[in-house]
DNA sequence: CTGTTAGCGCGTTCAG
DNA sequence: CTGAACGCGCTAACAG
């Protein structure tokens, strides 16, 4: 009955963002004095810091960050950019490298380039038009990284190497990864063992690739081609693929060399009624939890992907620090996780 | 033999950024020109135009993102803010927001807040210190959005609503989710039904236990307080908590509210040595990959989470273009998707 | 300890 | 169609 709905009393006051001048002048002091009060730089006396603290606070400042990049000439955002967000290894590596970058007061921001150059190469501009003082990535093209570096941008590469330019780097011993996971299907007795891969020059696959070779050679066993498939990335017809290795290969042990084409390999063993391990053991790569929720739980080379994005934004931490320090490399240990999905040869 | 390796030849010229005016020189022109042939805006002669594109290409121009936030006082990063980056639910979500902002040239930025308000307001104010035109979120504490609303900052709640003011948003119909859910186990011949749901005062999980006890009285199922825990968000012991349940309600079917609790349920289910559906059926509620892998699959309501993301993305958009329109509430529709972890009540 | 000056790189007036 | 002038908000130098 009373006030009627009012043309929504234009409710939004829309005020105008409170800037450095407004909190100096109500505290009676120039704009410099309120800039080093705020940011604890240079000599401010107690009183003055005081006051400009409180009206501050009482105003709700929030400092212009496009404004202080500007002066500064450099933001305080680091940027990641990864093959693809929706894999659970990118996104743990990434939250991996956020714990330590907020620490530092740092804000990250993930782009996902699609394991396209193309994509990495418009991810880094990304980053050079915000001024980012560094940037962490699974690289894929090259191109990307020289950009960054030539513009004075640090450069952590994680997970894979593939910068020509030397340059900071956080990466898993593959090599051990692969031989592990083939010696130990080796150890159940397995003679053909297939080995599904990414047909890239990433450094991860190849070494990977190098384990299982050498896994093969020390267990005496015959490298055999057609029992290694490396799949195109993006390969729209990867199942019918794995159907080929299985039928043209005859495998009786298979390690998949990532997270995701376990799960493919695992779905095309299932779909052909095919039991774990009775017709065909599994070794996946890169521990994800829908592994050890199925049934039987998958044998898997453990790799500890959080503790690489921390030791990656790190490097990246320290480079920041030291532009001029010779570059590190870091090599993490995986861990072979035996479970159900392994069990001994038969045929 | 020959050129030993040099003290590293210094090898990083650090050039400095290409700038408007270093174009503008090169081009003959003066800046303004530069800024507006390569923007697009105003008039510009064509043969201007051609050079200074040219140039701009050979000298690898990349503007300066902070300069132009700092002028045009808005910058074009879109902020997300969502509960949980590691749960696939707020990564999908995020997906399809970033889908929809890329094409409309936006960038986005995610954060995750731990389901903590102070968190959220944090990264309020992140996103206003870089001026970001919107932000979608899925909102824990009120507070954000009232800050950001207040500063002329366009706000989009997606999967639940909190603000008081109005504002735009995009949700599930949970109420009907949560009633097919338990009319499903109803039908299935359940009568002790548990639920299993946050104790928050989100909108999603309110709505999913409307649905629940609406469900129960279609089904002329009594409501008994024993058989429904609300879990505390962040609760250390949620795993006790279910096994109470199971021990006080001793329920045959039990509707999880979300995917991480469905999950939960599932491992402690498993661990007492439960047969699934035999002994309890689940249902859950956000189909995750892992439910439709493990045997049996897991009943689910499924919900459209791409979609939801890539509409609070056009809402935002929408809103950027029109700061005046009416608020806008899309409701999207779950979907019941019967596997095998419900079966006919037996008890 | 403080204020003044200047400029980061850009886009937007406004004359010409 | 173009250029000159200005200012977005902040901080680094420099006097005082």
């Amino acid at each position: 009955m009373s006030a009627s709905p009012q043309p929504d009393e234009q409710r939004s006051p829309v005020v105008e963002p409170v800037t450095l001048a407004d909190i100096a002048r109500e505290a009676g002091t120039s704009a410099s004095t309120a800039s080093r009060a705020l940011n604890g730089r240079g000599y401010v006396s107690e009183a003055a810091r005081g006051r400009l603290l409180a009206v501050a606070d009482r105003l709700g400042y929030v400092p212009n960050a496009s404004a202080r990049t500007l002066k500064q000439r450099r933001s305080r955002v680091v940027g990641v950019v990864v093959s693809d967000l929706g894999n659970q290894f990118y996104a743990t590596l990434a939250a991996g490298i956020e714990q330590v970058l907020r620490e530092a007061d740092y804000q990250m921001m993930v782009l996902g380039d699609n394991s396209e150059a193309a994509e990495e190469v418009e991810g880094a501009r990304t980053f050079l038009a915000m001024r980012a003082p560094g940037v962490i990535m699974t690289p894929v093209g090259g191109d990307a990284t020289e950009l960054l570096r030539q513009q004075g941008v640090a450069v952590v590469e994680v997970d894979r190497r593939l910068a020509d330019v030397e340059c900071d780097a956080v990466v898993i011993d593959n090599e051990r990864g692969g031989r592990e996971a083939t010696l130990h299907l080796a150890g159940l007795g397995h003679r053909r063992i297939a080995l599904l891969g990414v047909e890239t020059d990433w450094t991860s696959d190849a070494g990977r690739l190098q384990g299982y070779r050498t896994g093969l050679r020390t267990a005496s066993l015959p490298f055999d081609e057609r029992l290694v498939a490396r799949m195109p990335l993006h390969a729209p017809d990867t199942e019918a693929r794995i159907e080929a290795l299985l039928d043209e290969g005859a495998p009786t042990g298979i390690f998949a060399a990532n997270n995701t084409l376990a799960e493919q390999v695992w779905r095309v063993l299932r779909r052909r009624g095919l039991r774990i391990p009775g017709d065909v053991s599994l070794v996946g790569f890169d521990d994800v939890p829908w592994m050890e929720m199925v049934e039987p739980a998958i044998t898997v080379v453990e790799q500890p992907t959080l503790e690489l994005g921390r030791r990656a934004a790190w490097l990246l931490l320290r480079r920041l620090n030291g532009p001029t320090l010779p570059p590190a490399v870091e090599i993490l240990q995986p861990r072979l996780v035996v479970r159900g999905s392994t069990g001994p040869a038969n045929g």
